[in-house]
DNA sequence: GTGGTCTAGACCACC
DNA sequence: GTGGTCTAGACCACG
């Protein structure tokens, strides 16, 4: 479990953090019903609050990513598959209008996004 | 010039007419060349401060999307098709990875991002 | 006299105008005695407002670099060879400052400057 | 950290703070990593308001001259010798000229430029 | 008329 | 504690 801070990001912490645990779902690293490390562990690796990772361990649970229990800490649900958030398909919408606009064609956007989507670690 | 703007998101106002403008341009709703709303008007339309907005052009400006012409006010920018910015790359592979596990699949992504790509108004 | 204005910059259209004047004295394609254009001819041939080219042209008449008369309007002024202004000081300190910063090196810099300074037309 | 700045200069507030950091930065009276004062401190110090420095930062970190940290405010960023921008030589080629024309000698000139780069604090 | 700058205050997100 | 955002007003430079 290696995290990539940027601490000169715009992106607050607790949300890079939240980022690179679904990336990590995403792409087979880390797999349904793995221990995530504890708050603590993973704040003093990262040099960071414990409320920080606190709170993107909160989000991680509240969209479904994530399952707590008492005794054992956090692991990866199973994913429901419960279709896209609205706020997925306006970032999506968002940035591939950019991308047209910074002059990418048609096929390659779409090129770059089945790339994406393929990404396996 | 229509805005839709969420005071109770946590997106800024100023990032939201951004990202709105830029919609508009990518969807051909806001033409090159186009002249804009003054600062003025779009702040009292949209019953926001004159600061707000102008951070909002200013941000575009910057980007390169939009030009200031100190006799006319703003307008819609030829655009330089630089490439994309890293930031796009990374939102793009977050956010097909949330389809991913959103349960949509290869295909079915692949169409969303297509139509998404070529919406035009 | 060719005029190339950029009405999208950040610096004024008639601090434009100056600076222009002050390039074309220097490099020798405006020689002493040399008159000027009417205020209404630069005006209408740059497409500009005559209240700007007439700041212009007070502007560098209060800094001695052009005469104006009443019955033959402006014309280059004989040099006095002053000393260089305050301003001009700070300014330079200020780019060679950024200069160094850039990762521009002494010789380099001092290269550029002689080039810089010897420019003629 | 002091401030001097001039009210009545036409030179932006804002701006006046950046010119000064940077200049701090390559005369080394501001080492790479050091510390700046928060907004707060140096608006309360400067006794202006903390929305015009925060600008004059925004605009420092723009340019590459600072980095923010979330956690612990703002430090001089490693720089990154990107080479010269466009504007800088503008700049220089006009303020060159204006030494000309005031009567500076090549030597001088050159002998002034060299002093003013290697400017230590 | 335009955009640019600045003030004096406030609230919020983040850590 | 920090920086980021926003407001409601004001003044100014520019054209």
């Amino acid at each position: 479990m290696l995290l990539h801070l940027d601490f000169h990001s715009e992106i607050p912490i607790y949300q890079q953090i939240r980022n690179q645990i679904v990336l990590g779902i995403a792409d087979g690293s880390l797999g349904v019903g793995q221990r995530l490390p504890t708050i603590r562990a993973l704040a003093q690796e990262a040099g960071i609050n414990m409320m920080t990772v606190s709170k993107a361990y909160q989000l991680l649970k509240q969209e479904g990513y994530i399952q707590t229990d008492r005794r054992s800490g956090a692991m990866v649900a199973p994913q429901p598959g419960a279709g896209p958030r609205a706020e997925t398909m306006e970032a999506l919408r968002l940035h591939l209008s950019e991308l047209r606009l910074a002059g990418v064609g048609r096929e390659a956007a779409l090129e770059l996004c089945a790339r994406l989507y393929d990404e396996e670690g």
